[in-house]
DNA sequence: CCTCGAGCGAGAGCACTGCTCTCGAAACCG
DNA sequence: CGGTTTCGAGAGCAGTGCTCTCGCTCGAGG
């Protein structure tokens, strides 16, 4: 699996991976709906219907910068967090939520793609679940070593969501309190709009020290999950 | 500038109106990528070149769209809140937000289009600002009334905020502390988080009761711009 | 070693898009 | 009434995603 016993399976993986980096280059500079097969194939000195071989359509092409870009992005953030368990939960929290919104402001189309407004008609395959899940797992992590550590705060869920917040709890950290997972849902969208109106431009003219308010924003999200700064 | 003299003029209205109500049809049908100018054209049985005497451009009629939609979130959210002044802050500020959950959920298209990634290579014109403020200066309002009548819950913001909380305060809110327009600042983007990740596909799988979700969250953020449930 | 099928690139072509230009008819205004 | 503006139609351009066919070439099986 490896090694690629023929040339021609070798040239195969070459040329796959000179798209999706011609792609991806065109997705950086104009955007996901102005990246174009044919164009792609005129860069790299194809004609279009050649590259039909290595992808069966727009969207396949698009699914796999898509899963490219929730890695990079959880690569990212996994980085940012490595070797940071002694400076506390709630700075860990911070960090990753930095982390996130300076991939997102250093690819500005690629997150569109992941985090804004899906390509229309288009559903995100399976493959795409265990990229995109790796931030949130992040997230939980943290969590969970405070929870083992220290502890963290929580407060009391309506009646109306407990079974939901039970249900949650079991699927996504079972040895955390339901009231803790529910928080950190809700914290991990809520990271999001942060960063997508920062990005999207809805704080211009609103916002103008973007990394301070984010910093601090993300230190009440941290409080939010009942992460405290030592 | 109310009754239009000639019967050109009025046509030209009733045109302008019909080609936008085809085309609101299609962005709800299929998106906001895959509406077509001469698809319009077409059901309106004109030919494509008819409509740029209208529109100069796609852009422009997206633009239109995107003017109507915020006016359109902004009514519903403003008619959800129209004299409810008697159910104290925090139940009026749930009430906003789930109009807007709600009206999220009825448009997604229209959701996508003014709050999902922008679309590319279009930068949004100043007749977009006043719609797009209406949610914001009706959570700004709820925040304002109670902080006048009963006071609202304040916490420390760090030094490297205050110069920038002082500079939001005196844009949006002058009445109301720096700390809690900063708050204010952030729980409206929260908002547009939890929504986007519900309308977006990101809950699938982790949330199930989306409604009770929703609500516990927004009263959440609530709490967070220091409003109290009585 | 040779052969035959599978993989591959090129090219033509289809149906579609946004947009421009020209032309003739209709409506407006002095 | 006459001149000007406004409008719809049509043709056309450059671009798109995608399909199909045609040869060439590579490589695995006999």
């Amino acid at each position: 699996m490896s090694t690629p016993q023929g040339a021609r399976a070798r040239a195969r993986i070459e040329v796959t991976a000179a798209i999706k980096e011609e792609a991806r280059k065109q997705l950086a500079a104009e955007g996901a709906a102005r990246l174009s097969l044919r164009a792609v194939a005129r860069e790299l000195g194809m004609v279009s219907s050649a590259l039909y071989r290595y992808f069966p359509s727009r969207d396949d092409l698009l699914t796999a910068l898509i899963i490219d870009a929730y890695n990079s992005l959880g690569e990212t953030a996994e980085a940012a967090d490595a070797g940071a368990e002694d400076i506390g939960p709630a700075r860990r929290w911070v960090g990753v939520c930095e982390a996130v919104r300076g991939w997102a402001l250093a690819h500005p189309h690629e997150y569109a793609l992941i985090y804004g407004s899906p390509v229309p008609g288009y559903s995100a395959p399976e493959a795409t679940i265990p990229p995109a899940s790796r931030v949130g797992l992040l997230l939980i992590g943290i969590v969970r070593d405070a929870y083992g550590r220290h502890g963290v705060a929580r407060d009391r869920l309506p009646a109306e969501l407990e079974p939901e917040a039970r249900r949650m709890a079991v699927d996504l950290a079972p040895d955390l309190p339901p009231e803790v997972v529910t928080a950190l849902v809700a914290a991990w969208a809520q990271l999001y709009g942060l960063v997508g109106f920062e990005l999207f431009g809805q704080f211009n003219n609103v916002v103008v020290e973007r990394e301070a308010f984010f910093r601090h924003a993300a230190a009440r999200l941290a409080h939010g999950v009942g992460l405290v700064f030592p």
